[in-house]
RNA sequence: GGCCCCGUAGUUCAAUGGAUAGAAUAGAAGUUUCCUAAACUUUAGAUGCAGGUUCGAUUCCUGCCGGGGCUACCA
């Protein structure tokens, strides 16, 4: 239980006991004290005002003197302006928080919940390597599916691989066209990078043969339909559907050398997966799911045969859900996958992390499986995040502003390097270790920067301001743990019992740990790591400030030395567990 | 056209309807015989505009201005 809320609780008491007035403790209004008033935490006088007919000063003078009367071993004093009750807790309160806590490994984690939810995200297309963008989905989904674990849910993360359709075969076609033969290993070429090359290639032969038809005066449109490399692409695709041997032995193999460059990647960022998707193997599900809904009436077909919803009593439009040739669009694939979810699983919660610009499309893929009576449609849960724009604009493929994920850590790593030979702390380091260092140091600025921003909010990536360690940075947090640890591998503390009266600097500290297990609940009911960021890095904050003024191992008593180290310890440990939630690591030296 | 989202210091981000709108960075000024200066301290600087609801509005409502997204028998 935070402190937080047994407040409330007693508030509460407080009201019923003074006025006889029934308060639901969870409308109470508790904020942590201005740095400006006295107190730790502020009761919100207004909206009880009216009701009692009293006024701010009565109200929260009483309430405030019986808090201090009833429970003295939490409150020391109160103090009422304009409205707030601002109320001190007890120094004895922090200093048994910390001495039950500054041991506990498991501190801001919940017991199991038997509560099972599923975490869509990555799914990317194997037609081009990962970027900026996709890193964003990759860490937000790993990270809400780690918090969500962490607090009891039973968690299955998975992903949906996009490894059909027209965009795949234009890679293999400029393959065919242009490679000679060429593979990654002949080219020395990471797997996805390598097909997203002839990706780009087979765009490239495609503007040129259009203009080129163009030229010789066909209209536009139509020669977008008729250039030769487009012809042959849409065959191939009919190709693969026909199983034809020759394709699909060409689709399998670049696929491979996709998942192969892929492999290297998620294990660099630290990706992970219970349970994978493939696109092949489950686009044609969603028919059967379109046949049922047409026997129950929740579908209906048109004369030229494809099949619709009416969502206009919702206040949308009819929504295509099987085209007139029968063959699946994208919401007849989402609605089959998330029946075969729901089967391999059955799952009470099922989080898709996907970018805002599908908001449309996810509350209609709810709309259609709650119309169609699925149990699992309540449970599905849309994490809309926005997209990550460089200061020229939006990043795209065509105009080459891509920035890709494996450039980027490199760079970062880079960046790294050269910044911790630099100061020179690490000299000793044996190789392997200062090349872990830099890795961990670099994903952990690139993670904290794309992690810290709430999810829902376009962001900005600034190449060149962006690799910073310092400030509101992953390496800052990093570093104030690597300080720590450097004052625990000389001393540990003992456990004694502490009595003591605790200076600002301390009580801060105790203060802001004390939230964290609210911290991560609130992460996780928000499904927003920042949340969880902007914290850990307010904790860091507050340590280096503590550091600065007070002196850990020359404390003035043995006592305050105890008491320091057993803050150390726990502040050490909310850093370390609340990173790792992130899917950031922490140095023990850097 | 219809629907949705966003406009906060120079810049990147905060702020369950609550006190004098917080950080970081860039700027200015300091701190190292003292546990790691990737740090600390001080300083200056912002709610697009106009109304409304409220004891109280960055937050809720309306209009305007500016930016973005969706509105495909693409995925």
């Amino acid at each position: 239980m935070s402190i937080v809320s047994d407040i409330k609780k007693m508030v509460a008491t407080s009201f019923q006991k003074l006025y006889n007035l029934e308060v639901d403790a969870a409308n109470l209004t508790i904020n942590q004290t201005k740095p400006e008033f006295e107190g730790d935490y502020t009761l919100v006088l207004f909206s009880f005002l009216k009701q009692l007919k009293t006024s701010p000063d009565k109200l929260g003078n009483e309430i405030g003197e019986a808090l201090v009367n009833d429970f003295g071993e939490i409150f020391t004093a109160h103090n009422t302006i304009k409205g707030f009750l601002n109320l001190t807790i007890s120094d004895d309160y922090w200093l048994r928080f910390l001495q039950e806590n500054f041991k506990n490994k498991k501190y801001g984690t919940a017991p199991a919940n038997h509560q099972k939810v599923m975490v869509e995200y990555s799914s990317p297309n194997t037609n081009k390597p990962i970027h900026l963008g996709h890193l964003r989905n990759n860490f937000l989904g790993w990270s809400v599916a780690e918090i969500l674990k962490n607090i009891g849910y039973d968690t299955i993360k998975c992903s949906i691989v996009n490894d059909r359709g027209i965009h795949i075969c234009k890679s293999m076609i400029a393959w065919q066209l242009f490679a000679k033969g060429a593979t990654p290993e002949s080219t020395g070429i990471k797997g996805d990078h390598f097909v997203g090359d002839y990706y780009v290639k087979f765009n490239e032969e495609y503007k040129s043969q259009v203009s080129e038809l163009v030229k010789k005066g066909m209209p536009e449109k139509e020669a977008e339909r008729e250039a030769p490399i487009m012809k042959a692409t849409q065959k191939m695709l009919l190709d693969w559907e026909a199983g034809e041997p020759e394709v699909m032995e060409l689709w399998e193999k670049m696929n491979q050398w996709v998942y192969d460059g892929f492999d290297v990647t998620y294990k660099r960022i630290g990706s992970d997966f219970d349970k994978t998707y493939y696109e092949s193997q489950t686009y044609l599900l969603g028919k059967k799911f379109v046949e049922e809904g047409l026997q129950k009436n929740i579908f209906f077909r048109k004369d030229d045969g494809s099949v619709w919803i009416d969502l206009t009593e919702k206040g949308l439009d009819e929504k295509l859900v099987l085209r007139k040739d029968g063959t699946s669009v994208y919401m007849t694939q989402d609605l089959g996958l998330a029946e075969e979810k729901y089967k391999d699983y059955h799952y009470n919660k099922s989080i898709y992390v996907i970018a805002d610009e599908q908001n449309y499309h996810m509350k209609v893929l709810q709309l259609i499986l709650q119309e169609a009576g699925k149990p699992y449609a309540d449970g599905i849960e849309h994490l809309s995040y926005g997209l990550v724009e460089l200061p020229s604009g939006k990043m795209k493929s065509r105009e080459g502003t891509v920035v890709d994920a494996d450039d980027i850590i490199d760079e970062m790593v880079a960046v790294a390097k050269n910044k911790t030979k630099e100061l020179g702390k690490v000299n000793d380091f044996e190789p392997a270790e200062l090349a872990e260092l830099y890795d961990t140091i670099a994903l952990g600025a690139l993670k904290f920067f794309l992690l810290r921003v709430d999810p829902k909010k376009k962001m900005v990536f600034n190449p060149e301001e962006s690799i910073d360690f310092h400030g509101f940075t992953g390496p800052f947090i990093q570093y104030t743990h690597a300080r720590i640890k450097s004052i625990l591998r000389k001393e540990n503390p003992e456990g004694d019992s502490l009595k003591d009266v605790l200076l600002k600097p301390e009580k801060d500290l105790l203060l802001q740990l004390e939230q964290y297990p609210s911290i991560v609940e609130q992460a996780a009911a928000e499904h927003n790591p920042s949340v969880l960021a902007i914290y850990i890095f307010q904790v860091a904050k507050s340590f280096n400030s503590f550091y600065a003024e007070l002196s850990i191992m020359k404390a003035e008593s043995k006592l305050k030395k105890e008491l320091r180290l057993q803050i150390a310890s726990l502040t050490a440990r909310v850093i370390a567990s609340g990173m790792h939630l992130l899917g950031i690591k922490v140095p023990e030296r850097m």
